[in-house]
DNA sequence: GCTAAGGGAGAGCACCGCTCTCGTTTGAGA
DNA sequence: TCTCAAACGAGAGCGGTGCTCTCCCTTAGC
């Protein structure tokens, strides 16, 4: 694996896996604001301007965080999905909500650096795109079966669509999902908004006066979604 | 009015606005982290250590824009709701909806200081609910005319809820809309979240790889959560 | 073995939030 | 009307920040 590898390149690797994993502590702690290089670089026992061989500049350390924390709850959302039976939609959906939730009640501020406010002046780079569909992914990716296995509780609509947006979820369809009607992906899309929007309460304060603790919320507003796309009772109960 | 108001009095009201409106002229060119309270100071050119006689700190001064942006949307929630003719539920509904994202869209830093992460440290205070409670209680407003006027088009169930679950929404309802089925209740919550998520995700960029711009997208999920709360057809189509 | 690139240390710049002290101004009560 | 405490602005200063630049040592490739 190692191969041609000199010292110096795996000591950068480890250094940089170091940097980024003393800044994900911090980050962990004090939120995004609170990061801050002099303090990582001090916890590292070097001097601030030697971490810019390795970032060269805050917003790129903030980046690669941005990155691993997609991954991160990218891999937790798929995993769930996967360990439900593939034929049991609803489970599988329902696993991929309480994934997703979990991982942002543990990791606030990861969550809040991902799904936040963007950091002022930071404009998401690309290499943020593949990483941040992997939860949409495994959300369309259960709505496909359900559609494949014809076993939607709904049938598809196609009318109301203007053709601006008829285009936009065409073009959407091509990439990810072509067989499935456009009616689908838009129910789709509209749960994996409210998924979101429903967690970002949670996690930043703004259901304290209504539904706080909201663990049997958030499982009846999943259902309920759930629902609204059309995914069939599951084939346990 | 100012009966009693010394100089001293109308000078501190007034450079206290001053402040305010400085400080929210700099959150709008770049957002809280960028908010500086020297720089507000030098704008209104005084120094720095004079501007804490009318803020403690920076978290108090945020804390006012937070509250001023909270009623901001509201009363441009509470206008585009009465905009429409009171039987109209759904272009209410629809036009407190568009309202507040095109609040959103012309203010996207103060939406972020609202409803993106919470500044590090700093968690909301008691000021901040009172305003925050404008804009669901507008939607709620809608669901309550709608369910008073009988005009729902679907019929609540009540089963489904778990004991805790139907407590917090009892409560809630006991302090928003006593008469209101629970089922309706909830659908109202879910339809908010869904709301914030998806003028949140368009705000902070998370709609570029799918449906951007997403104007139709939002007209298009904002009626599909007026069916799923109930709504009936426009009385005017 | 030489040389160029990589990498750490340190000083320094301009900024930040915040505190403290020191005069001045203001206004309310004697 | 005089007095005196409170309110207020200016300035210096502390410890922190991101970031740059220079210096010097080490490492790796020719």
């Amino acid at each position: 694996m190692h191969v041609g590898r000199t010292a110096r390149e795996r000591a950068r690797a480890e250094l940089t896996r170091e940097i980024k994993d003393e800044a994900r502590r911090q980050l962990a702690q004090s939120g995004s604001d609170g990061l801050s290089l002099r303090a990582v670089a001090r916890q590292l026992g070097m001097v601030s301007s030697a971490l810019y061989r390795y970032f060269p500049n805050r917003d790129h350390l903030l980046t690669a965080l941005i990155v691993d924390a997609y991954n991160a709850v990218g891999v937790v959302a798929e995993n769930a999905n996967a360990a439900a039976a593939p034929t049991d939609l609803r489970v599988r959906w329902g696993n991929v909500c309480q994934a997703v939730r979990a991982w942002a009640r543990a990791h606030p501020h990861e969550y809040a650096l991902v799904y936040g406010s963007p950091v002022p002046g930071y404009h998401a780079p690309e290499i943020t795109i593949v990483p941040a569909a992997r939860v949409p992914l495994v959300l369309v990716a259960i709505v496909r079966d359900a559609w494949a296995g014809g076993a939607l509780t709904l049938d598809p609509m196609q009318a109301s669509f203007t053709p601006l947006l008829a285009q936009q979820i065409g073009n959407l369809a091509a990439t990810v999902a072509p067989e499935l009607p456009q009616d689908l992906l838009v129910r789709a899309l509209i749960a994996w908004t409210q998924l979101f929007g429903m967690i970002s309460f949670e996690v930043f304060g703004h259901l304290v006066g209504s539904v706080d603790p909201s663990d049997e919320f958030f499982v009846h507003a999943v259902e309920r979604m759930a629902d609204f796309v059309g995914l069939p009772p599951s084939s346990q109960g």
